[in-house]
DNA sequence: CCAATATCAGGGGATGTCCTGATATATTTC
DNA sequence: GAAATATATCAGGACATCCCCTGATATTGG
């Protein structure tokens, strides 16, 4: 049995030797490559074709893991994209999936939970972290009772979340507008539209769940 | 020789067995116990009364790395401290250093790295990754010129911290009034304070500045 | 005792918030 | 292909809040 060629993406260094070291207790794994960010995710796996991608989500700056999830999963449709990742939201979890990864994953995780989920994901399968699992089962059957379809779950326009980064940076709608040479007004109505969508009231409410979506990354 | 007896502090499972695993790689380094965060620490430094202890600085909730290498170098100044962060702050920089930490590393070091500076830290000597003991010195020396104090250098004080925390959040003033249930002007009074010693001017500034310190945990 | 801290007040101009409503351009759906 | 929906843009108005200024008082720690 050839060993599984892996390739492992975190910004951190010592996260990424960490993973590394983790994995290579097992014997029929091996990790081939390391990248720190989305764009080299994404060169070395045209380069490599790993087996399998071992991705954390926020990373600064440019092609986020997501973003890199989605290319790569159109450019290699067998490659196997597990997410690593910090932060446990329910809207993030769906994202990624669509964007073809087939496994969530936790750094609060213990270890044997990870090595359960590398095993689980290169047979094919999905794994979810146990209440990640229930809250997407919770969130698909409530949604099929509503008639509602999963792909166009509030999901905001590129636009608004590029409006939805800049409040939550603690950027007024003033600044933003002239940053965006637009009118304030449209600023305005972005955020409202935004409110709407997510269903919140309070400008704290929109920096946590930009927090939560890893929107907030140091530049 | 005894082996060194090591406690890692972080909030991440993960982080914690990579810090682990690579630290075995040592035979006299030894992984005596492990925390999520700063309150655990505390309580597990006084039981297991290590040599040295690893600490991730950016820790939801209460009692983060800052305060807690505070406390735990008044009960145990003999413990070695090492901070290892995800941020490279120079202000964080010369808090840790004065809160008693020995070594400032970044998680985006190399593993060498890593093990250069336990080495060094053990041998009771400071260790700081380059870009950092140059900022170090430059500050130092600037602000003798000036004539200024390291120790009452600009420091905000825990009512001040807490105010911005709950400002970079995205609170109002009249949200934090409410919930630390004293004036508006207060707050207004806090907020300016601030903005003072931190020579900031606009709001994005201070959010900024707190997600630099790991001052934005989720919660 | 002095410096720092934490508290509060008034006022005026700038900005934010929330409402209604408009228009042009996609994209999707029937 | 026409109709419906989503997106991105902008406007006016009313009221709340923020921002910045000056200035005050009580407490605490070195």
């Amino acid at each position: 049995m050839r060993s599984v060629r892996t390739l492992v993406v975190d910004d951190h260094a010592i996260v990424r030797t960490g993973v590394k070291l983790l994995l290579s207790k097992q014997t029929n794994i091996e990790v081939i490559a390391e990248a720190a960010d989305g764009r080299e995710a994404i060169e070395k796996a045209l380069s490599f074709q790993p087996d399998l991608v071992i991705m954390d989500l926020s990373m600064p700056p440019g092609t986020n893991g997501l973003e890199a999830t989605r290319e790569l999963k159109q450019s290699l449709p067998d490659t196997h994209v597990l997410i690593l990742t910090m932060h446990d939201d329910e809207n993030e979890l769906f994202r990624v999936l669509q964007a073809g990864a087939s496994g969530y994953i936790l750094k609060n995780a213990l270890d044997s939970e990870l090595l359960t989920a590398v095993k689980t994901v290169l047979e094919g399968r999905a794994y979810l972290y146990p209440s990640a699992a229930k809250s997407l089962v919770e969130e698909f059957s409530s949604r099929v009772k509503r008639g509602e379809d999963l792909s166009t779950y509030k999901r905001l326009s590129s636009r608004e979340e590029e409006i939805l980064t800049y409040i939550a940076k603690g950027y007024s709608n003033k600044e933003i507008a002239d940053l965006l040479c637009i009118s304030v007004k449209t600023v305005e109505s972005h955020k409202s539209k935004i409110m709407d969508k997510l269903s919140l009231h309070k400008r704290h409410e929109l920096v946590a769940y930009a927090m939560k979506k890893g929107l907030l990354t140091l530049d």
